[in-house]
Formats: C-alpha cells, structure tokens, sequence
RNA sequence: CGGAACGUAGCGCAGUCUGGUAGCGCACUUGUCUGGGGGACAAGUGGUCGGAGGUUCAAAUCCUCUCGUUCCGACCA
C-alpha cells in the first residue's frame, strides 16, 4: 500500500467529541470517522486492524469445529415475537415498517433467527453437535453510545451458537468455546481475563466474560489476589457473614428531627454506619419492593433483578416512594412496611441494629429480625467491595476496570422450547435442542487493544493486530537513488508476504516520522540520507524505540524473522 | 429517558455577557527556499455563525421553539 494512493487522514489536533484515548487515536490515525452518533465508518487502516481481528477469530472458531454462516440483519418481528422478546427487549432493538407494513427490526443479535433455522433443517439426533457462527454488522439502538468504537450503536461482532442434544454435549461445547476464546484473545495480545458474569437480556443459566483490563473498562472486576477466582462485580458473591449472637435488646424509638440521610442520622445517634440499616425502595417491574442494607452498603441491581425474577428494577425516586409507603424518604423501615420485603444476607446476620420508624422524624433502635418484622426473603443483594474476603478462598480481592470483549452463555433450553426447536433422539422422543451462544465484539477488541497499548505519541499495534506490520518511510522523494532503494525494499518486502505502507509522501521527515508513531504501525524502516551516504537502512521497533542499523540485503529477512517470533510469541 | 455542557471555515478555538466590520491557529491552494522528529517566507481559497421564528434601523450576540453533539446515570459485544 502507497500512502499517497491510500486515504489515511491523520490529524494533529484531537477532535473535542472524543474522551478516551482509543477513540482519540483512531480518529487522529484516520482510521475511522463518524457518520453520525456510533455510527462509524471505518477507513482503510481501521479496515485492516478489523480483517485482522476477524482473521484470528475465523482460524479459532474453525479450529474449534464451528462453521461460519451469514444471517439477515433485517429480521421480521414474529421471530421476536416467538420468544417474547419482541415486546421484551426495549427501545434498543431498532423497529420499523417495511413498504408493506411489515413489522422489522435490525438484529442486535441471531438467537431467533439462528433457532428458526435449526428447527427447520435439523430434525435427527445424529445431525446435531452444530455451532454456527457469524460476523457481522450489528445494530443496537443504545441509549448513550459512547468512546467510539468501544460502544457504537453499530457495530461488528462475531456470534455462534451451538445446539447440542443434552446438557453434557452442551457443556463440553460451551469448555471448547471457553478455550477457543481464551486463544483468541491471548493471540490479540490482549491482557485479559475470563470472569463469572451475570447472563443478563440474551438470559440462559451460566455464562462467563473475557474482560480487557483496562482503566477506562465500563465494567468492575473482582479478582482474587491468591486463587483463581474472577467474577464481574455485579455478580461476585459476597461471603457469608458470622451470624451475631448477641443478646436481643428492647425496641426504641429515637425522634430524629430532619436527620435523613445515614450520616445525619450516624451522627445524631452516635452510631456508625454499619450499625444502621438502610431501607430502599424498587420497582421492579413497576412493583415497589424495599431492600435492606447495611448503611455503608451499595444494592447490586443486577444481583436484585435475578434474586426477583424480574426484568427490570430501577432505584424509586422519592415521590414514587412516598405513593408505595406512605413514608417520606429517609424515615423508611422494616417494621410494619407495606411493600414486599427483601433482605440482604448481611443484615439477616445482624442484631439490634437502628432503621427508619416509618414515621417522619423518627428512627428504631435495637431493630431484630423475626422478633420486630419478618423477611420475605434473604439473598445475596449488596455490591461486593474491595474489602470483602474472596468467595472461594477468603484471601483479599482486588477490583479491576475492564473492557468487555467476549461473553459466552449456555442457553439451556429456554429458545428452543419457546420456538418448538426440537429434534428426534435415538430412543424416538422428540427433545428440545440444547443450545449455547458465544459473542465477540470484534471492533471492541480494536479499541480494546489501543486502550492497553499506546503512549504519548500515538498507537502501538500488537503485531497480530497491526493494519500493516512494516511502514517504509521514503525521506528523500526528490532523491532518485533513495526513491529507488525505498520501492524495491518495498517490492521486496511484499514478495515475501510482509504487509508494508510505503510513505512515498513529499513531506518533511519530523511529519512522517510523528505520522508512523501516530498510526502505531509495529516496525517502521527508514531510507534517507544514512543510506545515500553510508547505505545504512534502519530498522525501529514502535513499542521500545529500538533502532538498527542494516545493510539493505539484510532487511528483508530481518523483518520477516520479527514478525514471526512476535506472532508466535502471542500464540 | 433523568442531570450537565456545547454547536462560529475541514479540525481546534476566540468573539456572545455589553447588538453595528466574522476573527486566530492548524489544514488546504500557488510560488520560492528547505529536507532526520508535525519547517520558513509570500500570496490565496474557504463561513446561510446548527435550523426556524421573533425583537430591533441593525442579531453570531437578545427572546422562543427545534435539531444535533458530548459528558455523568440505567443498557451491553
């Protein structure tokens, strides 16, 4: 590739709508370019990275015994309507009318689809064992797309789903496709790790999330500092407390004037926070529901829509409140509440400790639980913190930001029964088709990658990612024999398979040279006047600044010897 | 959708409070010089000031409505 044939639109000012440094770089790189809110159009350099990406995907998936197919994005609203997620799934997936009044909507993702071709067109036991996979261009109408690639409203991702005839072929699928991931983002060079996770809107029993560490990550991780223990935040369970086994207190009632929040209430009652427990109201659903917390405590909402069973929960405001309880914020509690009663594990464990009397300017003290109000329930429903033991082996947990890259669920047979996807099994029963599916955002891994590698003067592409792997900067266009040592070496270079962007651009040397750090291209050669006067070719590495010097015979080879030790190196 | 900010040349911004001439840097065009870390000089091109309506002798500037973008929250690959 020449770069002054190729469109690579650098810019040395970063555009004010971009945050995040991948979403930055890749707009100063000319890489992509907005159409309009994330919705982008990827150039020919952000191409490139993206054909990489889906290259090391294709090699794994296959690999792993899965075959790529290619379904609709334009999908019909009966399919959704098949499942109830036509109804369920919300404003993000984008509906429309075609000419005919058809209802349509643009997939954001294959379940129905894929479920609708597996019950038309496998019928016997022995045609099952099948894991299909697309990439593809997917259409999600986020409320807030934002950072560029890392949460477009379109956006590529690679999906597979695979129907088994029962749980333990589906399990070993769901172990293959656990391990695929893991080379595949290990061959991105991607720092990662795989975490429990909640399985969210796609639904299904079990399902984990290959997580970039990376500061700017929409997610929080809780890892463990000693065993092997990952879990999404919003899913890492919280050790059981110790059960206090003091001795029950009497009842009190404290007037508490205008003391609302748990500070004021603390400080008032010279209390702590940990010996207050707060009671707040959800919808869920639309149905009010009151939890209770530990005052210096945090509902995991995630954790409180599954222990419910519902869709949807969502924190009440204060007038929502007062319409639910008849109790302004602040003064709620447990004792004598109207409202379905949910308590955290924490709090079960307590004893005598202080809540809101249900009454404007009062609290309770030496509150019980069975003696003064009884549980609906008792779960797991507090965010875990940095403080909290690991579930598995009770040493320290660290928490993380990190970059969702791949989620995997096992689907169980919730999409075929719904969708009568049956087939015939050895004894003659017609059984439901056992069913797994696998995503991999793949233009997320882009800026994933640019998130964990860049510095102060741009990107820095692991070489299994990189658009090219070699830019070949002319630095003497105007200089016949350095023009004609920089084309051959670039013949050359492409004859033996190496990707090269040829800067055969009339720019001054310091602009080419900020262009190859901007577009992180991992080695860069130049031919200049240390080749005119001493025919020295050099040889850079991006990442370290690493300079050689080489004869132009020996370039060539060398390059090629890089870039295999550094792919293998990733796999 | 809730909260906040911002729309002026391709990009980054000033000008708006206090109404009167649309400006700066980069980019772009032409020329000369220059040529190893985003060069210099000279001459240029490019604007319905997001859109619509209103107030006024006069609106980028004041008022109303609207569209768009970005940031914080809920959603998710």
């Amino acid at each position: 590739m020449r770069y002054s044939q190729s469109l690579i639109p650098t810019l040395k000012e970063t555009p004010a709508e971009a945050e995040v440094v991948s979403h930055r770089l890749l707009l100063r790189g000319g890489y992509i370019r907005k159409l309009t809110a994330g919705i982008y159009s990827y150039l020919p350099l952000g191409l490139a990275a993206i054909r990489k990406v889906e290259q090391i995907v294709r090699e794994e998936m296959n690999r792993a015994g899965a075959q790529e197919l290619l379904m609709p994005m334009v999908q019909p609203a009966d399919l959704w309507r098949e499942t109830g997620r036509y109804e369920k799934y919300g404003p993000e997936l984008l509906r429309f009318h075609d000419r005919h009044d058809r209802e349509s909507c643009l997939g954001p993702t294959h379940e129905e689809v894929i479920t609708d071709l597996a019950r038309r067109e496998i019928r016997s036991y022995r045609d099952m064992g099948k894991n299909l996979y697309q990439i593809q261009t997917k259409f999600r109408d986020e409320i807030r797309p934002r950072f560029g690639l890392m949460r477009g409203r379109e956006f590529i991702m690679k999906d597979a789903y695979s129907f088994d005839v029962d749980d333990a072929q589906s399990e070993k699928c769901y172990q293959k496709m656990f391990e695929a991931y893991t080379r595949i983002f290990k061959r991105c060079g991607l720092d990662f790790r795989p975490v429990e996770a909640d399985s969210g809107t796609i639904g299904g029993s079990f399902s984990h999330e290959f997580m970039v560490l990376a500061d700017t990550g929409e997610d929080t991780l809780a890892i463990c500092s000693s065993c092997d223990y990952a879990a999404n935040m919003e899913k890492a369970a919280v050790k059981l407390p110790v059960a206090d086994d003091s001795a029950l207190l009497d009842l009190e009632k404290v007037e508490t004037p205008g003391k609302r929040k748990v500070a004021a209430v603390c400080e008032f009652m010279d209390i702590v926070p940990r010996e207050l427990v707060k009671t707040l109201v959800f919808l869920a659903d639309g149905q009010a529901v009151a939890v209770l917390v530990r005052g210096d405590r945090e509902v995991e909402e995630v954790k409180l829509k599954n222990h419910l069973g519902v869709v949807e929960v969502e924190m009440a405001d204060d007038k929502q409140v007062y319409d639910a309880t008849g109790v302004p914020t602040g003064y709620l509690g447990p004792v004598g509440i109207t409202v379905k009663l949910v308590v955290d594990q924490e709090v079960a464990a307590m004893k005598n400790f202080t809540v809101g009397a249900n009454e404007k300017n009062y609290h309770m003290k030496n509150v019980n639980i069975g003696r003064d109000f009884e549980a609906v329930s008792v779960a797991d429903l507090r965010q875990i913190t940095k403080d909290d033991p690991c579930p598995q082996c009770g040493e320290p947990l660290i928490l993380r930001e990190g970059i969702e890259v791949g989620h995997i669920f096992k689907l169980g047979t919730g999409y075929s029964k719904a969708m009568k996807a049956f087939y015939q099994d050895s004894d003659g029963q017609e059984k439901p088709m056992v069913m797994g599916c696998y995503g991999i955002g793949v233009s997320r891994i882009v800026a994933a990658a640019i998130e964990q590698n860049h510095d102060e003067n741009g990107m820095i592409f692991p070489m299994p990612l990189a658009p090219v792997q070699v830019i070949l900067l002319n630095l003497g266009i105007k200089d016949e024999q350095i023009t004609k040592m920089a084309d051959s070496l670039y013949e050359e270079l492409m004859a033996r398979g190496v990707e090269v962007l040829l800067d055969d651009r009339d720019e001054r040397p310091g602009f080419k040279f900020k262009d190859a750090d901007l577009l992180g291209i991992p080695l860069r050669v130049t031919v200049g006047k240390r080749f005119s006067k001493d025919g020295i070719i050099e040889l850079r590495t991006r990442r370290d600044g690493a300079i050689e010097e080489l004869q132009p015979e020996a370039l060539a080879a060398r390059i090629v010897a890089l870039i295999d030790a550094e792919i293998t190196a990733a796999q």
